[in-house]
DNA sequence: CAAGTATCCGAGTATTTATTCGGGTTTCAA
DNA sequence: TTGAAACCCGAATAAATACTCGGATACTTG
């Protein structure tokens, strides 16, 4: 793909100086975006903002879109490890424990770093983070799908392919909703319980 | 506030001529928007494609944003006509059907234009849109609650705010996960069904 | 129809932003 | 220690984009 290659990064870092640069540029970008808009948040900027030369931020991404290109994959890789840490040994849990934690590892992605998240998802286009999320949202996707069927005696017995990706929609959206528009819910213990409450009447049988 | 002036038309179309001019700009915004990303929408561009002089966009919005603003105001308006006529009246209605026709509204709103609801979605910087677009949740947020407490007493009698709050973010969220991952499921029957059924089993009592 | 508005226009200017490139500095390994 | 490679730099250039303004045209109304 002609696309894809514009937004991967010009060269790698191989000493520990410039990797640490690298991070801080990252780190800058992700402070810019926060502060301002996409299209606010200039290389310029960028660069002042991590105390770096603008040459410097050329050396190792062809531009801004490489940029944030990076960054979603560095909070990707930090969520995932996040979501995997929650979720930890299944063994012994019931249908409905189960449910809660899928539930609680997924708030526990966006905690790594709402503010980001929420304006990573709000301001950047599209193709540009999809590229970066579409493997992690499919690696989810068949997690979930393995594990609705292992308790699947439990679950209604149609359509598992559907079911599973209406629960696994409705939990990615509802989160990815709250984080944009009432982060602070992500915090209440009460409307989690019943995000967990919606999730667990939807799919295990009265 | 100083920033919603920035967003606001410069001056009133009077004549029909203008009237449609105006119209043509909205629309080429759109289609221009679909095509390109934000940034790469330009206001020449837009008035290029809305086969107006550049001079005649900025007679009537200050710059970029003021149209993507009235932009947005006007899809909105749009939306809201048609997911009201589809709810119609409600009278003699079970809680069951009810809530299916919510669902069915609210996807019939999106149903509007998909596309540039998606791009609207994806591609403009929250600021814009939020303004424009707070109104209209607000409205609906009220009126599901009320719908909600009208059948009362078939639901859970547990804090009908906090039902009411996940139970209508859940619909917005998870089809504007659909409009903009899978657009093609707002049509397929069997996955609306699912939908409703989510919802009825998370409102309703066994 | 004549004056007064409303509308349209787009070349030209100002501004912002991206990106390069040549040269200096630091690190590494032989 | 010394050459090579990695790294850093930012003024200068190129390109994209926003926005203005003065004048032409169309409409409206008295």
């Amino acid at each position: 793909m002609r696309l894809s290659k514009r937004y991967q990064p010009r060269k790698q870092p191989v000493q520990s100086r410039s990797k640490a640069t690298v991070e801080a540029i990252l780190d800058a970008a992700a402070r810019v975006l926060i502060d301002k808009t996409y299209d606010h948040a200039t290389t310029n900027e960028i660069a002042d903002c991590a105390g770096i030369g603008i040459g410097s931020l050329y050396e190792y991404f062809p531009g801004k879109e490489a940029v944030f290109a990076a960054l979603i994959h560095r909070l990707n890789v930090k969520m995932y490890a996040a979501m995997k840490e929650h979720i930890g040994e299944l063994g012994g849990l019931s249908a409905r424990e189960l449910i809660g934690r899928v539930v609680e590892a997924r708030i526990r992605g966006v905690l790594v770093s709402p503010d980001l998240y929420a304006a990573l998802r709000d301001q950047i286009p599209h193709d540009i983070t999809s590229a970066q999320t579409d493997r992690f949202i499919s690696d989810f996707h068949q997690f979930s799908l393995g594990m609705l069927q292992s308790f699947a005696p439990q679950i209604r017995p149609i359509a598992p392919e559907l079911v599973a990706d209406v629960a696994m929609r409705a939990m990615y959206a509802i989160v990815e909703d709250l984080v944009i528009h009432d982060p602070q819910k992500l915090h209440d213990e009460a409307y989690i319980d019943e995000l967990k409450y919606l999730m667990t009447r939807y799919l295990l049988e009265p």
